[in-house]
DNA sequence: TTTCATTTATTAAAATTTAATAAATGAAGG
DNA sequence: CCTTCATTTATTAAATTTTAATAAATGAAA
């Protein structure tokens, strides 16, 4: 929602094109180069920050609202993206004071009905993504003043119940690197042990073995050395590796096990 | 809903005490000495089986409505018991000619009405749980004519998107095997490796290793050996094992890695 | 009473994983 | 311009773990 005219049209009559009840709540973590963030955002009508989200339209699915949702926050399309965990705990959109009615009276003129389709329960499916921070463009709209990077150890205290959702996110993200291919996105197609092996380290949290760790991706055939090594300055010249790309997208879908 | 009087208040005032278009399905597998089963619920004015599920209530969240439904049809309170997909396709409630609409009316002089508030778009929450067969009472209700165990690789077609939610269930499962323990509720409190071996092997669908599996979870201190061994007849008697109750119920809430 | 099938438990072999060492590379300093 | 040095990758050796093979136990059946 850009214009002041696409918000009161939502407000008041959201409800015809939106499935009353049901909404999408995004955790997009961004990885570059050993550091972890995730991307949250700041509304003007909300003292505290919250997780990139809104509710689900009346002709698309649930992994289609998620991709619409995190394609418009990040501009990146296809990303990896991943149903984590459902949030319907009764009372859950009890924001706890921190809606600022006056504010948004203010910047909309709307007077918030006790009745609006907005006050009903809703249900939110949460997902993760990941992405590469810096191919994405943090964007802000119409009540999102601010829209940013916060390293995942310093991570604010979020609205409703975000804070949970966050923990679940990277708990279910955490438990999904044993069993899913992940790095496609996030390293160059060319990339060297040691840049992986960092990757997996920053994501899972857990220090991993130089050698054996690489090797088990090796054993996995999920990745393969090229005949060319990256000059690094004065130091030894590590070799190249690439993802293999048919055996990573089977994983996608036919899970793995990586230990 | 057992009587007439339960389901016609449902299906015209139902959407007062129901939260609308939220359901949950769950799919519970049954284990008995190495078979592992799906409960499938028959409705009498539905023509293809289903997962057992309903609608949640206003006055509960996901997990508990998830536990009364399970509780029901089982018998069995406080199983395991997590959610893991939520499915929310536009046009999942199409029963596909499967909802017989004059056997309805025959049982219950309701006429379906288009506007019927369970005509709605619904999202469902989908639950998998385990439980042990023997402890287990399928329960029939007002429309369920059958409630039966299936073997898992005998499941007929199932009616709406259930045969997916198996399926995700199933995949959900024994990628879990992996961080959570179970067993619990599936073994005696004494057990044999031999034992819990088989319930990892049917869970799973994987042969184990006889001497290296079971040491994994000594390993980890899920399990220990006990002073007493079992006869078993014309064989050398096994030694017999308990689980540790504190790691146990720590695992379960902060997960395990077992391969 | 002896043999036998079957199962668990122990031991030895194989494979894997970890740690230690060697090799590579170019910057910095004499 | 050559030598030293810090740092990184790659290889090798040690340690550990996993698998396979063998031994021991048990009671039914011959």
């Amino acid at each position: 929602m850009e214009t002041l005219s696409e918000v009161k049209h939502f407000f008041t009559e959201g409800y015809l094109d939106h499935r009353p009840g049901l909404t999408i709540d995004c955790a997009i973590f961004g990885y570059h180069e050993g550091v972890l963030k995730l991307l949250l955002v700041k509304s003007k009508v909300i003292t505290k920050w919250c997780l990139p989200g809104g509710f689900v339209r009346k002709d698309e699915n649930l992994d289609e609202a998620a991709a619409r949702i995190t394609a418009w926050r990040t501009g990146i399309g296809n990303l990896f993206l991943k149903q984590f965990k459902t949030f319907g705990d009764i009372g859950r959109n009890d924001h706890g004071g921190a809606f600022d009615e006056n504010k948004f009276y203010e910047l909309t003129g709307i007077k918030f009905e006790e009745d609006n389709w907005l006050y009903d329960e809703t249900v939110s499916v949460g997902f993760y993504a990941i992405t590469d921070i810096v191919n994405a463009q943090p964007t802000a709209d119409f009540f999102s003043s601010e829209c940013e990077w916060f390293p995942i150890d310093k991570i604010p205290n979020l609205a409703f119940d975000h804070d949970e959702m966050v923990r679940e996110a990277l708990f279910a993200m955490r438990i999904d690197l044993y069993h899913f291919p992940i790095g496609k996105n996030l390293l160059q197609p060319k990339f060297t042990l040691k840049e992986i092996k960092l990757l997996y380290e920053v994501l899972s949290g857990k220090k991993l073995n130089p050698t054996n760790f690489p090797n088990k991706l090796i054993a996995l055939d999920l990745i393969s050395r090229l005949d060319e090594k990256r000059n690094i300055g004065a130091h030894r010249s590590p070799t190249y590796y690439k993802f293999n790309e048919e055996v990573y997208e089977k994983a996608l879908t036919e899970g793995l096990v990586l230990v």
